[in-house]
RNA sequence: GCCCAGGUGGCGGAAUUGGUAGACGCGCUGGAUUCAAAAUCCAGUUCUUUCGGGAGUGUGGGUUCGAUUCCCACCCUGGGUACCA
């Protein structure tokens, strides 16, 4: 019997399922592995062959460390609260939850086709009630805690509150924005305008409880603030920056304004230091890293403060080189700094109010391309040097960021490009503080020079000045040494229907939690899945008594963002059931953290740094003993799409000299689409005209033209000119094999093509061309695992997938390729059977050769899958096949083994031949077997011979030969004195074993 | 601009510690088998050549007996990004 891999694979995923073959069990005997994909949010198109690829991967690596022994956590599950199936909702009316049922039962379907060994009892969706009651739950852990920076951990909020009972906020070292109380509403409070953030017990004791509850939310790491969001009216929503082109909304083109609105963020700055030192104990690709390095962006510097001259007031900026203090010779504020209105003098109010104007109008986007462009304006005030006392004018410029540091920096032109380049543009000063560099042409921006004309800083280097300048400006207090992050807090509201509630209610707008016992708090139906008609979010729309629970004025009406039930998912695995935590301790301590991680880069500073966020902190509350999620992990490449393209000749115009019946010749757009092969597409891209392909287009012409124009009868048409151009077009790759287009088909493909004229090449093909780009419905070129596990089988597909090259690098798929890797499963598979089809396996013990061949590849497979180079072990175990079979061996010892090698990859195949060689257990059970070294010993080794490092030829000697009689029987041999020619060798290097290299 | 990854035949890629460049597969060429096709098998396939050789891993240089691998400079492709004080 022939592979019949559609038997094989449905027989055995039936097997599987049926034994819940892949269930596993915490196993106190055995040492745990967890390997994890990425949670994929299941929309509605499937899956295509880019999306298994680290499921393969993943798949390849559990069933590997299950044969070695491990106990493996390989779970899979789906991220299903989202935009797509709201959208949809919004425009059919249709529940989310049902479309979200629908996608998951495709992708389940689809994963399991392709025979991964998930414990599907470990499922888990985060639209799942019993999951997001978790989240739920989480998030009202969050808003209970504050960060303790003398613990350096989140810790809950009763410690903070009985330390302001016992001492007020005398001893508490929280982590707080310095300005905290600037925000309060004094008036309210009672300890007057000079309070600073201090209070004391007493203080604490008698305020109001809503007012102990406003100070605790500066403290707590879920808090509700006022946040700037791009509203757009017309959609009724907020938008992400990328959503937003020239000021109106992406989809639609609607206006969108800056709105400020009330929202939960989470304070995920509290762990900026400890998310980016984390960083070093985690293997993870250094580009990821890098990113989430670039996103937190921790800088050291100071704070300084230049006291307004002419005015009350003060402005503070962020600097990172203190050091260069004394070369400040402006002062630049964000156009939308609150200052700005305060200082502007009246004769430069009306330049100054039009510039702030100007640059409001523009988007974010504008304004950071306008690099090359300086711009500023004077306000005319004036501000003091700290230590010299020196008049410093204050300018605004787009250059500076509202939103990094104070919005405001202290210009140092001979230190700083952007300073310098605005200096000169303004003709402002450029005093130099470096000793021995011209800045006159340019700033000198290393920190290697010492520093002149800086009073008591002169004479040091970058180091000793930037303590000093601190020190200094601590002991005026006018400044003090700061670390400053980009890392913002991470806004967690969403107007949205479709993502979890928040466990939250109000009493006169102020939040309460509900109790965890009440968990979960279920979504209430709304009768549409929009906004509001006054811009509440859709929840707003769901009357008291369709929710579950009600309590208080009223419920929240955001929802959370998407990443709220993919933080942290990878614990639920571990415990999907339990319904008194999110997961036990003793199986968190058991499973741990995740041992291989696979899944796209695209989620570097999004998903990957929240669940850091998370992990660190319910490590923080106690439940969890690991504070990395991720310990290893391997980013795979996207999949491209091979498009197919078809190339139009467009006739512009044509003349068939001396025909004159009827005046005007028909339209050229009257005729048939005409498509030309590939070769002449490129002979006139090449050069211009056709060239070599010229006759085959012209007799082409010919004969369209006498097919269109009876007329011309027999007429001379050989002198016929036409002027055309040749446009590529897309063509579906379903209708394109071997790069040769099926032409039937694609004359049925669409109603313009059904009389389609085809030029074809010389050897009457018609030749399409291609593209990579990515797979995508608008370039018809999406394959999807469904159809090659039709045609091929899912151990195909999955030994393919690998094969094509390294997981980490975006490569092209091409579906010719396959069919390698599927003769290469049917040559196996006849080495253990017989021409007729029947089982033939051989019990003798194997030859030395068949040992070799055998133990070649346990060798190469083994250390391949150790150091996660999937693509490799496929070409040697082809190797190990493509040897045995040119040996005709069927050694039963040489089978089992090569199949258990060959399981990770090609489960269904293994498992089914493991059987008909009279196997009573499974495959899967079998330990990876061992390498044995003495199979691979030669008695003789071939040595490469070279000169100048150039190999000429090869020589066989006996492998322990000393390196002086391998030096003396190669230059003894007659090739070796072809090469010499006479003259003697400079040097010889002989490396047993290795190579032999003659310098001559 | 900066950071990261990468650049090897017609194509995907291999070469693990500096030691035979192009494994394995696709495609292509020729042959066997076949009524024919499919499938299978065999041989060839980096370029060049006066058939002795010669050149060759993006480019140029360097270190070395020996470099795809290490160092320097540059070019190109892909990804990321922040005018970040």
């Amino acid at each position: 019997m022939e592979y019949n891999f559609r038997e094989i694979e449905a027989k055995w995923q039936k097997i599987w399922k049926e034994t819940d073959a892949y269930k596993v069990d915490e196993d106190e005997s055995k040492e745990k592995f967890y390997v994890l994909d990425m949670f994929p949010y299941p929309s509605g198109a499937g899956l295509h062959v880019g999306h298994p690829l680290g499921y393969i991967a993943s798949d390849v690596i559990a069933r590997y460390k299950t044969h070695k022994g491990y106990n493996v956590l390989h779970p899979m599950g789906f991220d299903s609260f989202g935009l797509p199936a709201e959208q949809y909702a919004i425009q059919t009316g249709q529940h989310p939850a049902i479309t979200t049922k629908d996608n998951v039962a495709r992708y389940k379907e689809q994963l399991q086709r392709m025979g991964f060994n998930y414990d599907w009892n470990r499922e888990v969706r985060t639209s799942d009630p019993e999951y997001y009651r978790w989240t739920q739950w989480i998030f009202s852990l969050l808003y209970e805690s504050w960060y303790n920076n003398k613990s350096q951990k989140a810790e809950n909020i009763s410690t903070l509150v009985k330390a302001f009972e016992e001492n007020g906020t005398y001893g508490v070292e929280a982590f707080i924005d310095r300005d905290w109380y600037k925000s309060l509403n004094l008036e309210d409070f009672p300890f007057g305008e000079y309070f600073s953030g201090e209070l004391t017990a007493t203080d604490w004791k008698v305020l109001k409880p809503a007012q102990k509850e406003e100070i605790l939310s500066h403290y707590r790491l879920a808090y509700l603030s006022e946040t700037w969001v791009n509203w757009c009216e017309a959609l009724g929503t907020v938008l992400a920056n990328d959503e937003i082109k020239d000021g109106l909304s992406e989809r639609g083109g609607h206006p969108v304004e800056q709105r400020l609105m009330k929202q939960w963020s989470l304070r995920i700055t509290a762990y900026a230091d400890r998310l980016l030192s984390g960083l070093e104990e985690i293997d993870w690709q250094d580009s990821i890293k890098d990113m989430q390095r670039n996103w937190i962006g921790k800088s050291k510097g100071a704070m300084v403060r230049f006291m307004m001259n002419n005015h009350h007031g003060h402005v503070d900026v962020f600097t990172t080189r203190p050091d260069t203090i004394f070369g400040v010779s402006f002062i630049v504020l964000a156009p939308e700094h609150d200052l700005v209105k305060q200082i502007t003098t009246e004769d430069r109010r009306e330049t100054v109010e039009a510039y702030v104007k100007r640059s409001m109008a523009k988007t974010e986007r504008e304004r950071q391309s306008e690099v090359k462009m300086v711009t500023g304006e004077f306000t005319g005030a004036f501000a003091k040097h700290p230590f010299t006392g020196d008049n410093v004018p204050v300018w605004i410029a787009d250059y500076v960021l509202a939103g990094y540091g104070t919005g405001a920096v202290m210009a140092v032109p001979s230190g700083d490009e952007r300073d310098h380049a605005f200096a000169k543009a303004f003709d402002l000063p450029i005093p130099n503080i470096f000793e021995g560099k011209d800045v006159s042409k340019e700033a000198y921006t290393e920190k290697e020079a010492i520093l002149i004309n800086s009073a008591f800083l002169s004479g040091m280097n970058y180091l000793k000045a930037t303590d000093a300048a601190i020190y200094e400006l601590e002991e005026k207090r006018l400044g003090y040494g700061k670390i400053n992050y980009r890392l913002r807090d991470a806004i967690f509201s969403r107007q949205r229907y479709w993502g979890e509630p928040f466990p939250v209610y109000y009493v006169d707008d102020i939040p309460h939690l509900l109790n965890d016992s009440q968990l979960p708090l279920t979504l209430p139906p709304v009768d549409k899945y929009l906004p509001t008609e006054t811009g509440e979010p859709p929840l707003a729309r769901a009357k008291k008594e369709d929710w579950p629970i009600f309590e208080g004025n009223r419920m929240e009406h955001n929802t959370m963002p998407g990443w709220a039930g993919s933080s942290w998912y990878f614990l639920r695995y571990m415990d999907p059931k339990n319904t008194d935590l999110p997961v036990s301790p003793e199986r968190a301590k058991y499973w741990g953290t995740v041992d291989l991680y696979i899944g796209g880069a695209e989620h570097a500073t999004g998903h990957l740094l929240y669940s850091r966020f998370w992990t660190k902190f319910l490590h923080d509350r106690g439940y969890i003993e690991f504070d990395e999620p991720f310990s290893k992990m391997i980013n795979q490449g996207m999949i491209l799409g091979r498009s197919s393209l078809v190339y139009r000749l467009d006739i512009l115009n044509y003349q068939v000299p001396g025909f004159t019946s009827g005046e005007n010749l028909p339209s050229p757009r009257s005729f048939p689409e005409i498509m030309v092969s590939k070769e002449i597409y490129e002979d006139w891209k090449k050069h211009g005209h056709l060239t070599e392909t010229r006759q085959l287009v012209r007799h082409k012409l010919q004969t369209l033209l006498r097919e269109q124009l009876e007329e011309l009868g027999s007429m001379d048409t050989s002198n016929v000119t036409a002027e055309f151009t040749i446009t590529p077009l897309h063509v579906d790759v379903n209708l394109v094999e071997n790069d040769i287009l099926n032409i039937e088909g694609f004359k049925q493909w669409r109603r313009q093509y059904n009389d389609a004229y085809f030029i074809a090449g010389v050897d009457d093909k018609y030749h399409c061309g291609y593209e990579i780009e990515k797979m995508s419905k608008r370039w018809y070129n999406v394959v999807t695992p469904d159809a090659l596990c039709d045609q091929y089988g899912a151990d195909t597909l999955r030994m393919y997938e690998m094969f094509l090259g390294p997981v980490e690098q975006s490569k092209p798929w091409d579906t010719q390729g396959i069919s390698g890797v599927h003769n290469f499963l049917r040559k196996f598979w006849r080495l253990a059977h017989n021409g007729d089809g029947s089982v033939s396996v051989n019990d003798d013990s194997p030859s030395k050769k068949e040992l070799k061949s055998l133990h070649q590849c346990i060798k190469k497979v083994t250390n391949d899958l150790e150091r996660l180079s999937w693509n490799t072990v496929v070409s040697a175990l082809m190797i190990a096949v493509n040897e045995l079979t040119a040996l005709k061996s069927n050694k039963r010892e040489v089978l089992d083994t090569l199949l258990i090698l060959i399981s990770p990859y090609a489960p269904h195949f293994a498992e089914e031949l493991w059987e008909r060689l009279g196997h009573e257990d499974s495959v899967l059970k079998q330990p990876w077997p061992e390498f044995n070294p003495k199979y691979l010993e030669e008695d003789e080794f071939e040595y490469p011979v070279s000169f100048n490092g150039k190999m000429r030829f090869k020589m066989a000697l006996a492998a322990d030969l000393p390196r002086e009689d391998v030096e003396k029987a190669v230059l003894e041999s007659a090739q070796a004195a072809k090469y010499l020619d006479g003259k003697s060798p400079k040097k010889v290097i002989v490396v047993p074993k290795k190579i032999v290299n003659i310098v001559v």
